[in-house]
DNA sequence: GCCGTTTTCGGCCCGACTGTTTTCAGTCG
């Protein structure tokens, strides 16, 4: 069983405890060990089986889960969920993703009415059952027969490139308002997180009703969902909440810090400042009715001795026992980036030359590319043959001898082939500067046997990194299944990189398989995968999930030089 | 269910908003 498996396992507990009223701290229990087991680098089949190792050393993970953990693997089931759900059919967990009911009403609507589907709940509302209920209205239902629509399409996330749209958008209607003295976007967005689920604005203004009333105008405005005196939220016509907070200006850096969460680093961060005899919320830091800090997250986490975390790393992961060890390192950041070292040209599926590819990474400052146009498996691509190959090397011989201000490569995206073998003659490949490996065909084939496959790969002493290794790039269906670990650990013994391919859309590598790179000592790889001069952008994407994983820039192999680069893969 | 320089019990982050109440519980982030 996967970390992801048992972490979702661990939140349906979660959930069915919370509907029937268990102790709250129980169910944090449940959800924080989901949380912290689908965050873990290692999978937890491994730890089991390595007698150097316990759970219970993870924290959040005491006896209890760990005997939990062990049953799943061994098992794949749980007594206790089945337990559960013999007592509370599952259907009616539908029921918590409706805006303002939480696990308390649903229970009422249950017990009382005997609702456990969201048409049974529709019907209810319909015919004013639930109006009677105590504790429920006639406002409440209708919110609830409002929320039943948006909760069959809940848990819809936008992608990070498109909430960036959003965002940017709703400043540009916002910063010229003259109410607004300032505004900056907080949550998951600030973070950068891969997906995000909502959009959060703190504001900065003498008259926080001024601003509200803008707000309210946005042309994108749904509906209001809530409005109070500081506090208000509505929905975008995409689908999409928006939360707006107005706070005091020497309250700005306390309420930046409290927003941009993320919750689990908040209740950490709050823990310290008890134990501390401080008092930290959205206002400020305070040591009884003192206000000790407040105008800049600096300052909040100075007043615990903490450093000003990048927003990247706040997931209660990794980042404070970071700062217990001393100052922060450097993560990684875009102008870090000497190369891209995956990109596809007109001579394959590219929509752009080479020479237009290599210019435009000029123009954003990058010092080598490697051209990685498809090899002749992918054959609907205009995969390239090694004669073909040969021929684009000398397209880019005579490139470079121009001078052009950047070095382009020779490189191939070669295909691993469906019976484990490579795609490319070893003498061809050994002429290439930049060599990755890809797997595009055979992808429903066992987890076992793909592993096996890309392992076999960088067992070649010509393949440079592996491409797309998580297989989310390929397709807009489930991805293959891979060993994520064992291919790292074969990078690891055999001095290969591995890519973290970034794409508007997509992320092959998320930010937990950069954190398990780090920790065996994988070289990553961040590139494009263009195949346009616009795919280039991606590469900021892709930066932004390395920070999240904790990367620096020396975890990160396209921070050097490619003079030092080739010295570090042994090649000449 | 976890955790422990207040360690085996008694804590576990904290405040805003809503709707239902008439002083507050539930929900959310």
């Amino acid at each position: 069983m996967t970390n992801a498996e048992i972490a979702a396992t661990f939140d349906q507990v979660a959930d069915l405890l919370e509907f029937k009223g268990e102790n709250p701290f129980r169910v944090r229990a449940y959800r924080n060990a989901a949380r912290t087991i689908g965050d873990q680098p290692r999978q937890v089949a491994e730890i089991l089986a390595d007698p150097q190792a316990k759970l219970t050393d993870i924290a959040g993970i005491g006896k209890d889960l760990a005997e939990k953990i062990q049953a799943l693997v061994d098992t794949r089931k749980l007594p206790m969920l089945e337990e559960l759900l013999s007592e509370i059919p599952e259907s009616v967990l539908a029921m918590l993703r409706i805006p303002g009911l939480g696990p308390k009403r649903a229970a009422v609507l249950y017990r009382e009415l005997g609702v456990t589907t969201l048409d049974e709940l529709r019907e209810a509302c319909q015919s004013h059952r639930v109006q009677e209920l105590k504790g429920f209205g006639a406002k409440m239902e209708a919110t609830i027969l409002d929320g039943i629509g948006i909760a069959s399409e809940a848990g819809q996330r936008f992608l990070w490139a498109e909430a960036d749209q959003f965002v940017q958008d709703i400043l540009a209607y916002m910063r010229p308002a003259k109410a607004v003295a300032r505004i900056e976007p907080a949550g998951s967005y600030r973070r950068g997180k891969e997906t995000v689920g909502d959009l959060d604005f703190l504001v900065v203004a003498d008259h926080p009703a001024a601003v509200m009333d803008h707000f309210a105008a946005y042309p994108g405005r749904e509906h209001t969902l809530a409005r109070g005196g500081t506090k208000m939220a509505i929905r975008l016509t995409n689908g999409c909440q928006v939360d707006l907070r107005v706070v005091a200006g020497e309250s700005f850096g306390a309420a930046l810090q409290y927003f941009t969460g993320s919750q689990a680093h908040n209740i950490v961060l709050r823990g310290l400042a008890k134990d501390r005899k401080m008092k930290i919320n959205e206002y400020g830091v305070f040591r009884g009715e003192r206000q000790i800090a407040g105008l800049t997250e600096e300052e909040v986490y100075a007043s615990l001795e903490l450093p000003c975390f990048p927003p990247e790393i706040r997931e209660a992961r990794f980042e404070f026992q970071w700062a217990e060890k001393g100052p922060l390192p450097e993560l990684v950041a875009l102008d870090d980036i000497r190369g891209d070292l995956h990109m596809h040209t007109t001579w394959s599926d590219g929509l752009a030359t080479l020479e237009e590819m290599a210019e435009a990474a000029k123009r954003r400052g990058l010092k080598y590319v490697a051209v990685t146009d498809h090899s002749k498996r992918t054959m609907m691509a205009g995969g390239l043959d090694e004669r073909r190959l040969r021929e684009q090397w000398v397209e880019i011989d005579r490139y470079n001898a121009r001078r052009p201000g950047i070095t382009v490569l020779k490189g191939v995206e070669m295909d691993i082939l469906e019976q484990g073998g490579m795609d490319l003659a070893d003498d061809v490949l050994a002429e290439a500067d930049w060599v990755v490996a890809s797997v595009h065909f055979g992808q429903r084939q066992s987890r076992e046997r793909i592993t096996e496959r890309i392992i076999n790969a960088l067992k070649n002493p010509y393949v440079c990194a592996i491409a797309h290794p998580t297989g989310r790039l390929l397709t807009r269906r489930k991805p293959y299944e891979v060993d994520l670990e064992a291919v790292l650990r074969a990078a690891r013994e055999h001095g290969k990189c591995m890519e973290l391919n970034a794409h508007p859309s997509r992320l092959d590598l998320d930010d937990v398989g950069c954190m398990m790179a780090q920790n065996l000592g994988v070289a990553v790889v961040i590139s494009t995968d263009a195949h346009s001069i616009d795919g280039l952008e991606a590469m900021r994407y892709g930066v932004q999930q390395a920070r999240r994983g904790g990367l620096t820039g020396a975890d990160v192999a396209n921070t050097r030089s490619w003079t030092q680069l080739k010295k570090r893969l042994g090649k000449g």
